[in-house]
DNA sequence: CGATTGCTTGATACCTCTCAACCCAGGTGG
DNA sequence: CCACCTGGGTTGAGAGGTATCAAGCAATCG
């Protein structure tokens, strides 16, 4: 692997390329230069919690998801953060209206991730390329899921909330009947426009329930998942 | 003007036909037929708190507003309401990813519109059309609003919600230094995601200190911005 | 091991909701 | 013209849910 020829085509900004050249992981896949020829776009790698770009930035790029999981959010000045989204494999993110991002990327996991480059997506517009339809797609799908999302947080009260996060990621997982969550209690939190502590109790008080069961804190057994769904209208 | 004639291009779907015709009054503006002609589109008339279309109808149309407000929203099933947008002239509202409508669209104040077949729209899409851009740009637009609505509705309070509610129609209002709001009480409340007491409670609150004035219930001085934007937080 | 990190649990405070009464402006009908 | 009614808005008292502050627990890591 050759990690200078890697970063001569990093596509993070220059305002963050020190940056990137210290704390990004690169590496090509096995098949990397082809795909990336193909594509316009690298493939790189982050760490757990590494930062993949922050609010501000210059948004050259954006990413899709190989594997991990990734977070958007959003900071008030005084350090609340609300967290948009997570975003697994295949998901696209990162992509903006305008000029610069405007929400941060962090690794929820360590993951993965296609950087395309914005210029090149924008030529492929006019060629009604597949990627850009997909783009596309990905705007529309995004807007509905954030959406629903202000549903959850403008209406429902903390055990809807936490329910429906848990059958969002039911839906996601491989494994039926249980999840196995990537993120923190506090990710949790503040997805759901919650404290640590509202989402830590309300866990347990749905095991109480018998509706779930916390094999550990992260891993958890679905006991009874039509009282579940009933729980996140 | 030929009631029948615009009947017979009504875009509203099948299943809302009937209602249409007995509550959407409809007209033809002077140059109606040349731009709905150029445009794919139909200009319809909506009267105050009537309903554009409710979630789960077709989504055979999409609307862009001539004049007049238009929320948008969603409802649990018992009836907790959360409204996504309010939409002013200029505004496109109603696209949707899949076939149907996610959420409801209703006039807050009489309103007129055109409506566009989507089906057309596709069509547009491979000629890089003009409209076509519009959208794009318009769903990657709203999906940053909706993100800056997130972070409102799940990490601000009553007080920082309103104040952000307040400069947020400040920049869309012509006459600067006050707003006349198109909406009641109840609307805000479940824009911002709280109670109907509570935003009247709130403008109480900042009328007592003397940030805001209110010289009726729905024209509202600002007699401290600078005050009213630090709080928006 | 001690230290750290993530998580859980408890006691209490506080903010917003709920329920209720009241006010006010506009419209209607006697 | 005025009494009445209605819908939107305001205000108050009290309840309730979530946040805050604080302590303790378990797993992981030097």
């Amino acid at each position: 692997m050759s990690t200078s020829l890697a970063l001569a085509r990093n596509p993070v900004s220059d305002a963050k390329r020190v940056i990137a050249e210290q704390s990004v992981e690169m590496e090509e896949v096995q098949d990397g230069w082809e795909r990336a020829l193909s594509t316009t776009g690298s493939v790189l790698h982050f760490a757990q919690d590494r930062e993949i770009y922050t609010e501000g930035d210059e948004a050259e790029t954006f990413f899709k998801i190989i594997s991990g999981v990734v977070r958007t959010c959003k900071f008030l000045s005084d350090g609340r953060r609300q967290i948009d989204a997570f975003h697994v494999e295949g998901d696209i993110f990162g992509f903006e209206a305008g000029d610069e991002h405007r929400l941060s990327a962090e690794a929820v996991s360590d993951c993965t991730v296609i950087a395309y480059r914005r210029r090149g997506v924008e030529r492929l517009a006019a060629n009604n390329d597949a990627l850009f339809m997909q783009l596309f797609s990905y705007a529309v799908c995004s807007m509905a899921r954030a959406r629903d999302h202000s549903l959850l947080l403008g209406r429902k009260g903390a055990v809807e909330k936490v329910a429906a996060f848990l059958m969002e990621w039911a839906d996601r997982s491989s494994s039926a009947g249980a999840v196995t969550l990537a993120m923190t209690r506090q990710d949790i939190a503040d997805y759901l426009g919650l404290t640590i502590e509202t989402v830590s109790r309300t866990l347990s008080q749905l095991e109480r329930d018998s509706i779930i069961e916390l094999c550990t804190a992260r891993r958890i057994h679905f006991k009874n998942p039509a009282a579940l769904r009933a729980l996140s209208a």
